[in-house]
DNA sequence: AATAGCTTGCAACTTTATGGCATTATGTTG
DNA sequence: CAACATAATGCCATAAAGTTGCAAGCTATT
């Protein structure tokens, strides 16, 4: 299934970074900007064969690091310990995260404000704050 | 370093449950008994070989795994996607860990009331919530 | 059009974790 | 106390995830 549409999206995104467009760079935004969910190394690489794209699998890796780098996907660790990656956008990301215990998926909850009051025992320090949670996402209900 | 009471506080605890007293289990519940943190399955086997104890990686495994199983010990996954462990004691866990950028090391605040209000998008259903913090902690500060 | 050097592909390697199977040791029974 | 059933262990190989080095190719610039 060719998105055309976000694939002229991830190349205006890519020529505002210093760095080379290259075809797997746009392939691989391209796909994150399409998709709903976080997606996991292996995803983004089955769903680029799919698209008729193909590169290697370290390509892959390097190409999403460097899009993390440029700040323009988020990189998340799952509760199967492996990253998954989402599109970056402009707003800041509130780090938090549902993931679905029916699809394995995981959504990102933008809108979800941690208005929690962290009574922190004294002498830590908290730089950042990751909210997981698991359940079951609306496609999965009964 | 032997630390007799724990090796004991360990023995007591594996006879309350079905399982056989080895000396992998009662070493390995004996170290995370001992630890002030959560430790990864390496730095559990480095400090059994401190202690003398030697048994294989594979057994470390699956004595971690089998304590986890009898509700000796908890299993948490870090943002490093390794499994590190902590002794369960009686109470419930309240699954808020504070990961140190300095020292890597993994904290478990159990007093950490997670008081905050889930505006959760409709059709989302909640079963578990994972709070991660990071930051520094009291031993690495300035 | 030519060039510098950033990207890619390939292969090898590391780390983390799991599965199979013979051997050992634990707890129990007679 | 000795023998036994079987739960654990040790060692083997294997899987999945991720990283590194280097030659070759491609991108953007001059």
């Amino acid at each position: 299934m060719n998105t055309p549409h976000d694939e002229q999206a991830a190349r205006e995104l890519l020529q505002q970074s210093s760095g080379r467009i290259t075809p797997a760079r746009i392939g691989v935004l391209g796909i994150l900007l399409e998709a709903k969910a976080a997606l996991s190394h292996q995803e983004i690489e089955q769903l680029a064969t799919q698209q008729g794209l193909s590169f290697d699998r370290v390509t892959l890796y390097r190409a999403l690091d460097w899009l993390v780098e440029q700040g323009m996907a988020h990189k998340i660790s799952g509760a199967d310990r492996t990253w998954r990656y989402n599109a970056q956008t402009g707003t800041a990301h509130q780090h938090a995260h549902f993931h679905c215990n029916h699809c394995q998926q995981v959504f990102c909850l933008e809108n979800l404000q941690p208005a929690f009051m962290l009574s922190l025992p004294p002498g830590y320090q908290l730089e950042q704050v990751e909210v997981n949670l698991q359940g079951t996402c609306p496609a999965c209900q009964p």
